[in-house]
DNA sequence: TTCCCTATAGCAAACGTTTCCAGTAAAGAG
DNA sequence: CTCTTTACTGGAAACGTTTGCTATAGGGAA
């Protein structure tokens, strides 16, 4: 590409820099820089004069200059499983929107799921200078996670992980309260044979859905059954092969709960197969109210939680580790919100 | 913070830089850069001496710095009306996918429907100097669009939207065949009355959707009835509204076709205040196959269009452009796929 | 042997900012 | 009137890389 002269002398396709606004505003370089970046070492008049000359020929600052000198990027990694999933989604939305309006952006990476990727992942954040990163981690036992996680040069906020040992601030949802919940309302209705089909137990909301679940059984007084469960995968396919299962065993589950999106559309389709209809042959209960539920299936009884609040909290926990101030975790409760869904199967 | 020195001499919470690696292996910076971006004019022995100190010193560039002096920023900038949208879910992380497998970050911005945000977005991406943007405009004909896109240090891809005088590549979906098959179906079922709720006409799908839709009618020596067309927003609070008043109409609509996802939360409200079934009383066909509609509403016809296809098509084009080729517009097929839905109504 | 060429290495200048430090002029104090 | 202080301004170094240019050594050709 030729790099012509346009009759400015400046070269075109070239950007202004702050050096092109000092010579035309006959000022010194750190006196744009002051003037532009609020310093209070500046005049009056020479505030105004150099924002006037750097609006005329509409100049941009080069945030990657800033960044270098500075140390400082404004940019946040937000690290997750699959931005496809809905709930992630939503997230997402929430907390680019609280990050933004406080002057970062939002570097997004997926990991679809895979160690290695998250772990090569977060070296790319890493080599970004990002301020900081917001991680929905594929496995709270990865090898990687101590050297990502331990050593961290920047403030680190986990979406829903516990991970022992490591500093880093996390908001965590009440899941086992809301689960303790809805078993207690099938329990009460008299059902016994409770499925619960969900991802492995190497992350947080699983175990914590557990803990509630198995309580509301020892709260009744009753034992939960080993073979009702299907604990190990978070994706469709695992949820349907493993439901068609459950369906067969004898006697049949009453009651049937998903954790989450895979093992929704999963328990769904088992169930279709085998003409359950939820409500009446068999109750249901979703975990986690995912946002499409609203449009065509406003009768599921769902474990509720505000996930938009999970977005804008994750984004306020990055910017107080950002000030310097410590790591805490921030609970988000949840709550079971009955529907026709969970009716019936007795 | 105390700048407090390690025993090697350099500052703890301090990153491992090229210089340092240099002084180790008793090089000079030069060749360490050389040596690690693949530069020809490297001896194996110096390439190999220089690997094994960095690794030893767990030294990972600064991209920053590699930026602001080589001009490349190795990012993309991915303006979207609303992630929260699934095709835009769906959309968004196989065009990172594809991006990030050839070397490149994605930047996120959401302008929630705001022609402002949106405007500032674009800034926000100039100032950071990425590569490129991908952009999902919130209108065709908002104000700062010329100055956004027409003056462009860097390629544009668009998301299914059409600007004139700008030049910058596309990605468009062919609409107008896929609603053209579906209403064509409708008419040969005897269908005349088909209400049609969707978005404002000032993007791109709105028009061809439009057009497929009248040309249908045209084919079958018919003309269409404006009193039935809602052509004005996309958001559900419009769609419910519209789908009200046009259920009262005297003659009733005996099919409606839905555009995007909040077209279809609406009408589904709506009809099921009315307590009308779809398929039954009333024939449905909802375009753009949402991703959701396979859990519980696998009954629903659909005009089909490969979102996925669509993100990576779009990453493909930006490559392309980053690499000096010319841009161009690349179209993708539309099928109209016919389920129980749009049954009855007659 | 001499010359030139090739392969490789080092030096130093950029990239566009911020920020430390020194300098100056005006204003106030004595 | 002189000295000190205040309020600003300018100069230059630094952030961590890449890259153009120069230098050197060794090998092959004449």
């Amino acid at each position: 590409m030729a790099s012509e002269k346009s009759e400015t002398g400046r070269s075109v396709n070239q950007r202004v820099t702050i050096r092109e606004v000092a010579a035309k505003a006959e000022v010194a370089l750190s006196s744009v820089s002051r003037a532009l970046s609020g310093h209070p070492d500046v005049s009056d008049e020479m505030r105004k004069r150099v924002k006037e000359v750097a609006d005329e020929l509409g100049y941009e600052p080069n945030l990657v200059a800033q960044s270098l000198r500075s140390g400082v990027t404004r940019t946040i990694g937000f690290v997750v499983r699959d931005i496809n999933n809905p709930m992630f989604a939503l997230l997402a939305r929430s907390c680019e929107h609280e990050l933004r309006r406080n002057g970062y952006s939002m570097i997004l990476v997926n990991s679809d799921g895979n160690i290695e990727n998250e772990n090569r992942n977060f070296s790319l954040l890493r080599r970004r200078r990002v301020d900081g990163i917001i991680a929905s981690l594929v496995s709270e036992d990865s090898p990687y996670l101590r050297k990502n996680l331990a050593g961290p040069r920047c403030p680190i906020v986990l979406l829903d992980r516990e991970v022992k040992g490591v500093s880093a601030s996390a908001v965590l949802a009440d899941h086992a309260a809301g689960v303790h919940e809805a078993v207690t309302h099938l329990i009460k209705k008299g059902h016994r044979e409770i499925a619960f089909v969900t991802g492995s137990n190497n992350v947080y909301p699983t175990r914590n859905r557990l803990q509630g679940f198995t309580k509301a059984f020892e709260d009744a007084g009753l034992k939960v059954q080993p073979d009702l469960m299907a604990i190990g995968g978070f994706d469709a396919e695992y949820a349907l092969s493993h439901a068609r299962i459950l369906l067969h065993r004898n006697p049949a589950p009453t009651a049937i709960l998903a954790g989450g999106h895979g093992a929704l559309m999963g328990i769904s389709r088992a169930l279709k197969e085998k003409n359950l209809t939820m409500g009446k042959e068999i109750a249901f209960i979703a975990l986690d109210q995912l946002p499409y539920l609203e449009v065509f299936s406003d009768n599921i009884s769902t474990v509720y939680r505000d996930t938009e609040a999970i977005g804008r909290e994750a984004a306020r926990l990055m910017l107080e580790g950002i000030e310097g101030d410590a790591p805490r975790v921030s609970i988000i409760e949840t709550q079971f919100i009955e529907r026709a869904s969970s009716q019936g199967g007795m």
